[in-house]
DNA sequence: CTGCTTATATGAGCTAAATCATTTTCGGCA
DNA sequence: TGCCGAAAATGATTTAGCTCATATAAGCAG
C-alpha cells in the first residue's frame, strides 16, 4: 500500500528485497526529523543489500510510493546461493559499485555546490533514470537535493519561466536538458 | 611520495590497488574547485574499484598523503580471478556495502544536519577507524565535512575549551568522546 | 457543484555559516 | 639561533537559503 512501510531504520535485516512491481523510495531522517530520500527504487532493482550483507541493521527506512509488490529473499539463502554463484556475485558488485559512485557524487555536490546547483543535479539524475517524465512532487526534490521545499518551488518556478521545465501536480516535464545541465554545471561563469 | 597523485578523476580505468603501505585520499572536486575528501584509506585497504568494476572512468582522483607504496592489479585479472573466487567476491561485496552505508549516512549529514554536527561526525567516524589520535589538520576535517577551514578552526577551539580535544599542529586527539556523540546527535535538546 | 486536502506560489525577515582580512603560533631547517 | 612557510586563531562583514506567514490553485470525495 501506499506509505507503508516494508522495513524501518534500525530494523534487523532479515529479508533482502526485489521489486515485482511498483516504486519504493529510501529514506533517513536527521536529528530533527526532515527527511532524506537517499533513492527511489522501481520494478525489477533491488534493496536493503547493504544491511543483508554486512548483517546490521538496516542503516535507512523503505516505505512504498505507489501500489507495490515486493519479493523477499531470507538473508542466508541468498547468501548461499551467492556463494555458488560468481557471475551473480559480481554483478552486484557492479551494482553495489554504481550507487556507491552515485553516492560519492552526491556527496560532492551537497558538501560544494549551491542548492540551485544541487537541484539541476538532482533532475538530471532523475531524468537520467526515468526519462524526461519525472513524476515527484517539488518536496520529494528538495528532500533528495537537501533543501527545503520552498527553495525548491521557487527554483522551478524560475525553471518554468525559462522554458526549461514545465509541469502539473506532482509531475515535472523536463524540456531542455542542455540549459539544466548547464546550471548543474555551476554559476554562469563571469 | 606525498602529493603525488595515483590516479585523476575521469582516468580510465586500468587498475585496482591495494594499499601496502602508506596513506591515500580519494578527492572530488567542486565546479569552482573546492575540494572534498571522499575518504582516506590505510594499508590493506583497495580503492579504485568502483570505477573498474563498473568499466568508468574514475570518478575521483586519488592521491598519496605520506611517503606512500601501493600495489597495483589490472583490471581484467583481477575481474578473471574473483570470477573463480566467490569468497572472495563475497567479501568484496561486503566491503563495498560498508562504504556504501558510510556514504549515505554522510549524505543525510551534509543534507540535514548543521555543520557543528557534521564536524562532530566526521571527528567519530575518524575515530572509529584510526583510534583517538587523529593525524590531520583543520583544513583537512573541513574538506571532509563539507565546510571551511575558518568554521572548523572555531569549532576545535570550542572542543579545546571544553575539554572534548587536545592537539597539537596536524594532529587532534580526542579526550572525551561521549561529550563529542553528544554533540553529533543534534543542538542540546530542550 | 461544493467543500476539503494537498501542492504550489510568493513575500519578508532572520540566522548560520561563508567570506574576507589580519594576526599569532608552531615546527623544521638554513 | 633565527627565519620562513604552514597551521591555527580571531574579528568583522556579507549573504544564501531557511523560516515563518499567508495566499492561490488543483485534484478528489461526497
Amino acid at each position: 500500500m501506499p506509505g507503508e512501510f516494508i522495513f524501518w531504520d534500525g530494523d534487523a535485516p532479515e529479508w533482502f528485497y526485489i521489486i515485482a512491481e511498483g516504486r519504493v523510495k529510501v529514506v533517513k531522517h536527521s536529528s530533527l526529523g526532515k527527511e532524506f530520500i537517499i533513492a527511489f527504487f522501481g520494478s525489477g532493482e533491488m534493496f536493503g543489500e547493504v544491511a543483508v550483507f554486512e548483517d546490521k541493521p538496516y542503516p535507512a527506512s523503505a516505505q512504498a510510493v505507489a501500489e507495490t509488490k515486493v519479493l523477499g529473499i531470507k538473508r542466508e539463502d541468498f547468501l548461499s546461493f551467492l556463494a555458488h554463484r560468481p557471475q551473480v556475485a559480481l554483478r552486484i558488485i557492479s551494482v553495489l559499485g554504481g550507487r556507491l559512485r552515485d553516492a560519492q557524487s552526491r556527496l560532492k555536490d551537497l558538501a560544494g555546490e549551491r542548492v540551485e546547483q544541487r537541484l539541476a543535479q538532482t533532475l538530471l539524475m532523475l531524468s537520467a533514470k526515468l526519462g524526461s517524465t519525472l513524476p515527484f512532487t517539488r518536496q520529494e526534490i528538495a528532500d533528495m537535493a537537501g533543501t527545503t521545499t520552498e527553495t525548491a518551488i521557487r527554483f522551478m518556478s524560475r525553471l518554468k519561466d525559462g522554458g526549461i521545465i514545465r509541469s502539473t501536480r506532482g509531475k515535472i516535464i523536463i524540456l531542455n536538458e542542455t540549459k539544466l545541465r548547464l546550471l548543474s554545471e555551476g554559476p554562469p561563469q563571469v
